[in-house]
RNA sequence: UGUCCCAUAGUAUAACGGUAGUACGACAGACUCUGACUCUGUUUGUCGAGGUUCGAAUCCUCGUGGGACAACCA
């Protein structure tokens, strides 16, 4: 039984590069920026690079793009390498942009003495101004023919503070005239008077993206570089600094980012979402952070074998937010004990059942466990869930109505024989007989009834605060309009008082199934009052027609 | 009027010149003390036109469509 799962074109590059012998090891890296919180997307990358190194015996290392300080931060930092422990990855090292200032500079002082940078004097503007437009061609300055010397003393002046932020930058001497955007002589070093989270006031140049990251891939020997398609057209340059620097020939190939229905994943729409309000937090259950699928429930789990089963490739895509919710029911099928818990409660009172008496009837915890069981408590007073009685039923109604017959899970079958409205038309309370030779695991009944459905003995239950999810746009693809938070979801969360089976041990972080109503996980904020986020809805099997 | 990337069921993703398959979704049925799970079945696809070839989703050309690129962001 070979269970052959196909290649994607990384793998592909990567047996290939192994078999030609063009490496013994394979070497990737995880590089976020200190600047926000890990989502969704970023797990793909994670699970990509993490995934690959472990399939092919290689190592990851987690290296923090740190090379702007302005919007960088420790506590990203942090939030960062939690998550990615959680996911359940282990780097071989952990490093820093900013660890290679000192071999960054020196690069830069070999690029200038091989005529290859220079630094200009000119206003960000006059640069953008000069560089052209992606269909007419960039012109050159009079800086562009400072002579090495020149060149040499300014740099190190910059470094050494003498001039002021925007005063000037020095820039990789390629081709103002080239068709791609990103060789018309990138800036590569900026003078920034601003505190580092690491390296502190040491330095007040520092150094883009396109001259750190791929030499911060070479340095540590990086075999493939895996980015998002848009830093292809950044490929040239990555290639172009490598090769004039003679260093370690790390490649870099991208693959296309995560994109999901109903959500937004940009740093700056997430951002939004925060800052106005609209979540509580970075890790709101609504989010697509890491930490917001954690509190809602996700386990690690489910998020790897979700990056598993989108696969990897180039062209664009949207992936439907099902798949999502599909992985983590598959898993806590599995594995998250059964409770019965009520979150629209109705009374519903057991006329012949003896007022004084209860019992504690045996339910199992697992279907798929016969012998893992537990007891729950019984007596003439239950809740039920409002939706589980019509007044008028459909047809294909297995439920309680007037008249009908239910099976009460793990305890008798019923039957409805009256109920009270109030005035505003709600019912307020059901009555029902139950069969004494019905009970569950011991039925001499010999009815066979449709429909099952759950409840709490009223007389012994405890209240719980339930927070029933939704997807937080109304939108497939929020990110695309013209205002995305216009399509919020006004009904994204739903806070219901419930319940729940006496005796639950709820402990922040666990996870449960309420039967037939989904699956929950207890708040991190959940304590005397016990505080529930639903993970995600069972499967809704029963769709009413017309 | 540039350069680059991409194009396979509704959504993703395989097929590496030789029978278009898988997952999720949807729909139908079986089972069910969760209308869940499980099981069975159905549905829907190679962007277009040429070319190469015995044979093209696959290679070539030209279209068409989508996307990326003009931060002293990453």
């Amino acid at each position: 039984m070979t269970e052959e799962k196909s290649l994607n074109f990384i793998e592909e590059i990567i047996e290939e590069d192994l078999r030609n012998g063009v490496h013994q090891k394979i070497k990737t890296r995880f590089p976020p920026e200190p600047n926000g919180y890990l989502h969704i997307g970023h797990a793909k990358s994670i699970v990509l690079n993490f995934g690959l190194a472990i399939k092919y015996g290689g190592t990851t290392n987690l290296r923090f793009d740190d090379t702007n300080p302005v919007t960088e931060d420790t506590e990203y930092v942090d939030s960062i390498k939690e998550d990615i422990q959680w996911l359940g990855y282990t780097w071989a090292n952990e490093y820093y942009a900013s660890d290679y200032f000192e071999t960054l500079y020196d690069y830069a002082v070999s690029l200038i003495n091989k005529g290859l940078a220079y630094v200009d004097d000119s206003s960000a503007e006059k640069i953008a101004a000069e560089k052209g437009t992606p269909t007419t061609p960039g012109q050159s300055n009079e800086y562009r023919n400072r002579s090495i010397e020149e060149n040499l003393t300014l740099f190190k002046e910059m470094r050494e503070g003498k001039y002021r932020d925007g005063e000037k930058v020095l820039r990789a001497k390629i081709d103002m005239a080239a068709p791609n955007m990103h060789m018309r002589d990138p800036v590569i070093y900026r003078i920034k008077h601003a505190h580092h989270h690491r390296t502190g006031d040491k330095w007040c140049i520092y150094p883009m993206y396109d001259f750190a990251h791929g030499q911060s891939d070479s340095i540590e020997n990086i075999t493939h570089s895996i980015c998002t398609l848009e830093f292809i057209p950044h490929r040239p340059l990555y290639d172009w600094f490598i090769e004039k620097l003679e260093i370690f020939p790390s490649h870099q190939y991208e693959f296309a980012r995560l994109n999901m229905t109903h959500t937004v994943m940009s740093k700056r729409r997430l951002m939004q979402l925060v800052n106005q309000g609209f979540v509580s937090g970075w890790d709101d259950p609504r989010m697509p952070t890491i930490s917001g699928l954690r509190r809602k429930g996700y386990t690690p789990s489910s998020i790897r074998t979700f990056c598993d089963k989108i696969g990897v490739a180039k062209r664009d895509n949207l992936i439907d937010i099902s798949l999502l919710e599909f992985c983590v029911r598959e898993e806590l099928n599995q594995t998250a004990p059964r409770v019965m818990a009520v979150l629209d409660p109705v009374k519903l009172i057991i006329d012949n059942y003896d007022p004084d008496k209860s019992e504690y009837l045996e339910t199992e915890s697992f279907p798929n466990q016969p012998e893992m069981v537990r007891k729950v408590s019984f007596s003439n007073t239950l809740w039920i869930e409002q939706s589980d009685f019509m007044e008028e039923p459909m047809k294909k109604w297995f439920r309680l109505a007037p008249g009908a017959t239910v099976r009460l899970k793990s305890a008798y079958i019923i039957k409805c024989e009256s109920f009270k409205k109030n005035a505003d038309g709600q019912v307020t309370e059901i009555h029902a007989t139950y069969l004494p030779e019905s009970k569950s695991g011991a039925d001499h009944s010999g009815m066979k009834v449709k429909g099952t459905i759950h409840w709490v003995d009223a007389k012994n239950a405890q209240s719980a605060e339930v927070r029933l999810y939704d997807r937080l746009f109304t939108s497939e693809n929020p990110a695309i309009e013209e205002n995305f938070l216009e399509h919020i979801n006004p009904d994204s969360l739903v806070v219901k008082q419930a319940y729940i089976e006496n005796g639950t041990a709820a402990k922040p972080g666990a996870h449960f199934q309420f039967v037939r109503t989904g699956y929950f996980c207890v708040d991190k904020d959940s304590g005397e009052k016990l505080i529930f986020n639903r993970t995600t809805t069972l499967k809704e099997g029963f769709k009413p027609k017309e």
